[in-house]
DNA sequence: TTGAAAGCGCTAACAG
DNA sequence: CTGTTAGCGCTTTCAA
């Protein structure tokens, strides 16, 4: 079935090419009765425009480059989620990259911005490194999400610093001393940033006391057991833990209960992120709370503005989020 | 900054567009000093070759679509790295739809498979009914991913029937009487069918307690909670549930919980599907164990092979792969 | 209101 | 080994 184009209709409906697109488009001035057999032709015949020679003549593309690291990560998901939806009311469409942190997929993906087949690119937490991401994007629509570097193009996040200074008072503020920290050492900025709070919230409350494991993946709750073991050892263990998301947490929380601890008498821990499941694990997490769905919805439009030619003020196009504690069983 | 095109390049380095082309994309023979002229060119310039040109001219788009209805679900999310961990392979991209159950959704993301700007798709659970499905994909190379409907267009999923006879036997076997079903009431094939396979389990075991509540979504855990209020109403509630779903499998879990149940003791849960989480609820979840990325790479693979007209047998184009029963603490 | 023709950027057949 | 030319399918001036 060797695809029906513009000139078989225009041919058959005895009309010229260019009065069938301007039916199928509705741009200019038709008369009633050529649109009539303009159409009946295009339904009898089964023609669907070809997008690629549309998209070609007018050198748009109405679709949208997301690279995610991991979309099994609900967050990513979630975020996705507000990119859709957003897109959609703007009429774009989602080309998603989930790179698996394999920077060479992240290139290819890549290509097709620089080969004009996405019109622009949102970046979550990109495995390739910043710099590197900025050769290959250039000077093309660009907007960072969650994970970001400032100056090198728009981006919404929360701020990761306030945030985690938050939760870790809060858990100096209900009495605990021995507080230690989960986190991933990947260079991510907002790692890097939790993590300063976290020293910084104990100094600033006068704790000794300051542990950080590194969990070797957050994708694998083995990896949770093992860094919830280290932060156990030694003669005094944690007595709550601040994990850097959600996925640790709740990894942190079952190896705990499975050691015996009671949460959160015992030990307290404290996740980040506030995906769906930290409602549900026993007890239920503490976290948080992160504007997802908001975040992938104003990268959308700031992307789509962006590539409309709109220019933005700093404080229009770099947007730090509200978050949220959220008190829930764990702590 | 307008992007720059192949004759530009050409007409830099002294030669034709066809022999840029051909230093492109490596195909035809070109004189090395003549390639490393037009190499200097390209890189000098910042030449990207406009791959809606390329694909237009090649009618051929490398991308292929994937209808999902929640890609928060990692069920979904685990067959997609699947799907794309294949087209990687191949050469190709994937263009997603994450349809959030929003029919208008799924249809726009058709058009592009009608338009070209996609060579195929791999339907997951998509919102739209099938037949309508049919109607918009047409002759155009589909696969089915889980829910699927024989005949129609090739496709991968598990027997779903037999695994879940496989469950509820296991729990008949383990001297469970009053086995309640949580499951969902969308019309889907693969509820339909554990469903049926829950019913003739009973009966063959001669079990007359037999209760099907449904929730209303899959997506929140407060509608696992009224259903598993539900199924242990009554003067006899359920010493055992099996769920369709681990999401839903881990809400009924939480509720037994906080209502004082203790699992598996009094209430054993079974889920289905595997999803990571299930391993680190309190207890972990026996489970149906479906092999998720298996089943995205077969799909990408099948899809891949009738795109580039390769025909299948049957047998080889309608894939019910191996699941496993995986028994953990809550049963 | 309509058609002819040019061109978006690219590749491939053909000739040289 | 290289250039000329035609054309992928579409839209949009420009004229009529």
């Amino acid at each position: 079935m060797s695809r029906i184009n513009i000139r078989q209709v225009a041919k058959a409906a005895g009309v010229s090419t260019a009065t069938v697109s301007r039916v199928i488009n509705g741009t200019g001035a038709v008369k009633p009765e050529t649109r009539e057999k303009v159409m009946s032709v295009v339904e009898q015949l089964g023609f669907y425009p070809n997008q690629l020679g549309q998209k070609l003549r007018n050198s748009q593309s109405g679709m949208l480059l997301v690279l995610a690291s991991n979309i099994a990560n609900p967050f990513c998901a979630l975020v996705i989620c507000g990119i859709e939806c957003e897109a959609e009311k703007r009429g774009y469409h989602i080309l998603l990259c989930n790179s698996q942190s394999n920077p060479h997929r992240e290139e290819t993906y890549l290509k097709l911005l620089q080969g004009g087949v996405v019109d622009g690119v949102i970046t979550m937490d990109a495995t390739i490194r910043t710099d590197a991401l900025q050769a290959l994007i250039g000077k093309r629509p660009w907007v960072q999400c969650g994970e970001y570097k400032p100056g090198v193009a728009p981006f919404v996040s929360i701020d990761n610093y306030a945030a985690a200074r938050q939760a870790v008072d809060y858990l100096i503020d209900s009495g605990r001393t021995r507080i230690g920290m989960m986190s991933v050492q990947d260079g991510y900025m907002h790692a890097d940033e939790r993590e300063r709070a976290y020293r910084d919230s104990l100094a600033a409350a006068g704790l000794s006391f300051e542990r950080v494991v590194y969990a070797q993946s957050v994708k694998s709750f083995e990896h949770a057991t093992t860094a919830y073991e280290a932060l156990m050892s030694g003669e005094e263990g944690c007595d709550a833990i601040f994990a850097i998301s959600d996925i640790l947490a709740c990894g942190a929380l079952n190896a705990a209960v499975k050691a015996g601890k009671t949460v959160p008498d015992e030990l307290a821990i404290v996740g980040f992120d506030g995906v769906p499941y930290s409602e549900v694990t026993l007890p239920a997490l503490t976290t948080i709370q992160q504007p997802m769905f908001e975040m992938g919805t104003h990268c959308a439009r700031l992307l789509i503005e962006q590539i409309s030619g709109q220019t933005h003020d700093n404080h229009e196009s770099q947007l730090l989020l509200p978050w949220t504690l959220v008190i829930r069983g764990s702590s």
